[in-house]
DNA sequence: GCGAAGTATATGCATTTGCATCTACTTGAA
DNA sequence: TTCAAGTAGATGCAAATGCATATACTTCGC
């Protein structure tokens, strides 16, 4: 394996490693009684949005296939935290928009999951290596040049 | 909120999107023909192991619940890739490893993941960058201080 | 305009997952 | 020893998931 792929693969794995560590601490906490993590992502994403969101662009930002985050939007309209509008400019598209309870159990959990990032993440790094993680992962997430 | 809390929370957001992104990516290849991604993990982490490795030990570094594990593993002993073997010291226990064939597909198609591994981070990090990511996702992934 | 090809989302169905619980074994204290 | 409490892993069952495909609309070349 030639050093530029064992670097690349080294970083990306210990990337995976930190990621699978800190989900499984924060989804053992014990705040996702209303709302599994799953969905509560998808109702923070929905919650950075000011305008209702197509469900592909959704889509784009969760790991989930299509028809798993079709059916899940169907369990949170049915429980009033999501309501399907018709999309202005394609009649096929489906606009999605936090209900006022939606936003208020994404926002009072979503405080609780925050504080718990911040503990767990803050033990292990200072503000610098915040800073640098918070840069590399855009890059890295960045659409290939 | 505070000042610190956000700055981890930034940092911890932009390491979910790069992962997101990054595995949507590699889950597009066509490569997963023999394996899901999620089996390929579980034969990765045994193979990186000389022991036979305990299902409790390997449960740690998956993103599944135990008894998800639990039937995983009947599939890939089923399927010819893995090996239950007696836990020596421990009657309640059982160590897991690779047959010869689950070495062969792990090896196959981890040869082509790394490519596209090293082909999609190597395009947006340069290797100063990767060494730094490194760094920072170890120290995360470390236990608590 | 019109029809073929393309796109956004939904649905049918088999498989996989998680939660609760069970079994079998181990440990530790009296 | 013995037995209560603890731990490793498996299993029953309902719910969530992915794959293939259907449906309803849009777009593009002619």
């Amino acid at each position: 394996m030639a050093n530029g792929t064992r670097l690349a693969n080294t970083a990306w794995e210990s990337l995976m490693s930190a990621h699978a560590v800190l989900m499984r601490q924060f989804a053992a906490q014990d705040i996702w009684r209303e709302l599994s993590m799953r969905e509560y992502d998808v109702l923070y994403q929905l919650s950075k949005c000011p305008e209702p969101q197509r469900i592909g662009e959704l889509h784009k930002h969760l790991l989930l296939s299509q028809p798993a985050l079709s059916r899940m939007v169907d369990r949170l309209v049915e429980r009033g935290f999501v309501e399907r509008l018709a999309a202005p400019e394609d009649g096929r598209g489906v606009r999605l928009a936090l209900t006022d309870t939606g936003r208020d159990v994404q926002r009072r959990i979503g405080r609780h999951h925050a504080r718990d990032v911040a503990r767990a993440v803050s033990a292990r790094l200072d503000a610098d290596e915040l800073r640098q993680l918070e840069a590399i992962c855009r890059k890295l997430a960045s659409p290939e040049e």
